[in-house]
DNA sequence: CGTACTTTTGAATCGCATCAAATCTGGTGG
DNA sequence: CCACCAGATTTGATGCGATTCAAAAGTACG
């Protein structure tokens, strides 16, 4: 029952001795993974499918706190005696479960683990900040070519589980993606293939001529 | 001239030993704080001011990757052996400077630093997804509201350094930033006093006879 | 071959950016 | 104390870009 596959992400970040302690779990759209005021048992990290983490407003109305289609989902429950807000899977969803005891007390004792986890914290931040720079953006056009430019490889980028997914992190509709992208391949500025977006690589400067852009 | 005064949350973060070695620095607007290619030496922790990270685009143009103005502001170049982007002072800023070497050397000898250090990135990684879930939200109100139900505490919001500062922060031009709080306050949806916005409580459902809420 | 989902295009509408300008504010110097 | 300036705050008018609603075309799958 607890054998799981751990994504390699995971083996390399976990020190041996809590692979074994690791147990998948299933949820179906719509269930919790953990309630406002419980105590935290279990480290969640998603592996497929979407959770976000809720909280209730003043007047009542959910306020999404984050949403995570993969990784962890609350590292910051870490070192909390209970938890301040819902988890919620909104769409089918596997994760693993790591005991949240034995991790902290791996943390503390194994220093080359601890590393390891601040490498994945920092990656997660410079992750986050990249998002919220792009978010920043007004417009879709400025949004998708900073996407291509920071989490693509080389002006490169893979596109993961579809335009409609896509649209959604970058916090348009997908109409608008599509437009977008269809006027940015019009005008040259990138190219689309299967599964991939890819900035257009301009003529070098040489072949033009001194004041060729005005 | 290295004598600094560190800021509270500085000061419990970081061992006593270290406190010494942190140098303040000045920077003009428009001066670098580091440069790409450059190994990292010093870890800069933004007091007042504000400093962005940049990268040269594909086509030379620049792209932001974040905006820091008050805190760390590269701690994923802890473990990296040159920078990957430039840092930029965009208005005068002071900041304070940890020796990487040291710093890095603490984090790995001493767990209870390391136990802080993970803690300190666990609240970073929190309040970027919040930034990141506000600024997902398409409408300004959206955008102030969360603010004030997730910064805020108990619906209560203190404004830090202006509106316009704040518009900035939420990505809106001030001008929209104060059309919506005026809108909000004639709704009665907030109340604005100086230099805090609040949640206005709504009567409570004891007071309505059931079923007022179709 | 039908069903569900993604991709695409069209048209109407709305919110925000933008540009402009007026008012208010605190601080400075005469 | 008043005149004056720089910056923040506010209000107005206009246009653009994205949302929204609608519908068609393409694609995967059983």
């Amino acid at each position: 029952m607890k054998s799981v596959v751990l994504p390699p992400s995971l083996k390399t970040l976990l020190p041996a001795q809590l692979h074994e302690l690791c147990i998948g779990a299933y949820y179906k759209k719509n269930d919790r993974l953990f309630l406002t005021g419980k105590m935290p048992e279990s480290m969640f990290y998603v592996v497929a499918g979407e959770v976000t983490l809720e909280r209730t407003g003043l007047q009542g109305e959910p306020v999404v706190l984050q949403r995570t289609r993969q990784g962890f989902v609350s590292e910051a429950s870490l070192k909390v005696s209970k938890y301040h807000c819902d988890a919620l899977a909104i769409t089918d969803t596997n994760v693993i479960k790591i005991p949240i005891k034995v991790l902290a007390d791996a943390l503390d004792k194994d220093s080359e683990f601890a590393s390891r986890w601040i490498s994945m914290l920092n990656l997660e931040v410079r992750r986050l900040r990249l998002h919220c720079e792009r978010l920043s953006m007004k417009s879709v056009r400025d949004r998708v070519l900073h996407l291509i430019n920071t989490e693509g490889q080389d002006g490169n980028y893979a596109i993961g589980t579809g335009l409609k997914t896509l649209a959604g992190e970058l916090a348009v509709t997908h109409e608008a993606l599509y437009r977008t992208l269809a006027a940015l391949e019009k005008s040259e500025e990138i190219e689309r293939g299967d599964g991939f977006l890819m900035i257009s690589k301009k003529p070098t400067d040489q072949t033009r001529t001194a004041g060729s852009t005005p």
